[in-house]
DNA sequence: CCATCTTTGTACCGATCGGTACAAACCCGC
DNA sequence: GCGGGTTTGTACCGATCGGTACAAAGATGG
């Protein structure tokens, strides 16, 4: 007996891997050990479902471990700088591809627009409140954010082009330095 | 009778919006017009051969209309803005998407690994020179031209996820003013 | 106007696609 | 250990995949 959430991480790998269109159902199966049979009894719905159901882990997860610290926990400088750690250790310095970033990329955007554009929405406006509650002002604030979040998704790209995961380890480190010196 | 490179940017369009695992024949003879006979003969290696050339024309314009300028154009400043206007008009403010950045997300990665590494390796150190022939120093100049493509790179991410296009057009004014204060 | 060579459409190939049907294997309360 | 519901493997579906074969159609030189 196989549980959903216990093959979302399997399943998170292979759509990140290879892309929503890229994923076949024999990559799934293989990547979960799952027969078809289990995996259309777990996500009725079929690949599309197992998407959402990654996604909603994914986003759940940031929620939890990202956006809300940024929004509430105090003090705020401490959140921001767990966020450039977890950030770090999750895209594994890079190496690991952002899913809904390549969701965003592709034409499977539109199958899954809302979540996509929830997911970062919510990262920058939470970033946002961070930054403010650090002290910059809302404009500069909101600037900051959007630039930060941008600056990950890029080196991510970068990162995985040049095939250097210390780019991006290098990017957190200058985002870092970047909200202190602008926080002083 | 049809020659190549007149169904490039058609074919690029079509990468650009599907991925490499996302296109198929199907749709690449659609947006082509050609039928199969004919895709065949233009280019016999089929859909990876088609690719190859896509990318191999993309990177010569960008050699063209944004490196070889960066490195050799005077003034630098000059060249430099006219970068970011290029990259704005040729991304078309974030509407649409860097195929070179999507194929380094995906697993075809590794199919173009070679060229994708030389296009951004390229862009990078040739906005490296620029920054340098305005006055930074050497390791500024690089950092600095690794974070600008970064950031251009992201800001596409973000704005397709958003579908925010002004948020690109906003990115990169950012980094023209961080770049002109910075060189001061 | 014909012979030749290039360009093109179409029919077809085996493989694989996402998805369904369903029976065997399994686990459970009893 | 037996009956009933759940979980799973497998065979199969039509559609589409990337790619090939090839003959009709078009252009080209004489």
């Amino acid at each position: 007996m196989t549980t959903r959430t216990e093959t979302l991480p399997a399943l998170a790998e292979v759509f990140r891997e290879h892309g929503y269109a890229g994923t076949s159902l024999a990559l799934i199966s293989a990547a979960t050990g799952l027969g078809k049979g289990s995996l259309y009894h777990l996500f009725p719905g079929g690949k599309a479902e197992m998407a959402a159901c990654v996604i909603e882990e994914i986003d759940a997860w940031f929620e939890a471990n990202l956006y809300r610290p940024l929004r509430e926990q105090d003090p705020p400088e401490r959140a921001i700088s767990k966020m450039f750690e977890s950030v770090e250790r999750y895209f594994r310095s890079g190496r690991r591809v952002c899913l809904v970033g390549v969701l965003a990329l592709g034409t499977s955007r539109d199958l899954f627009a809302e979540a996509v554009r929830s997911y970062f929405v919510r990262w920058v406006d939470a970033l946002a409140v961070a930054l403010r509650r650090v002290g910059h002002n809302d404009a500069a604030s909101a600037a900051l954010a959007e630039e930060i979040v941008a600056q990950i998704q890029g080196a991510i790209v970068l990162a995985r082009a040049l095939d250097e995961p210390a780019l991006f380890t290098r990017a957190l480190a200058t985002l870092r330095s970047r909200v202190a010196t602008a926080a002083g």
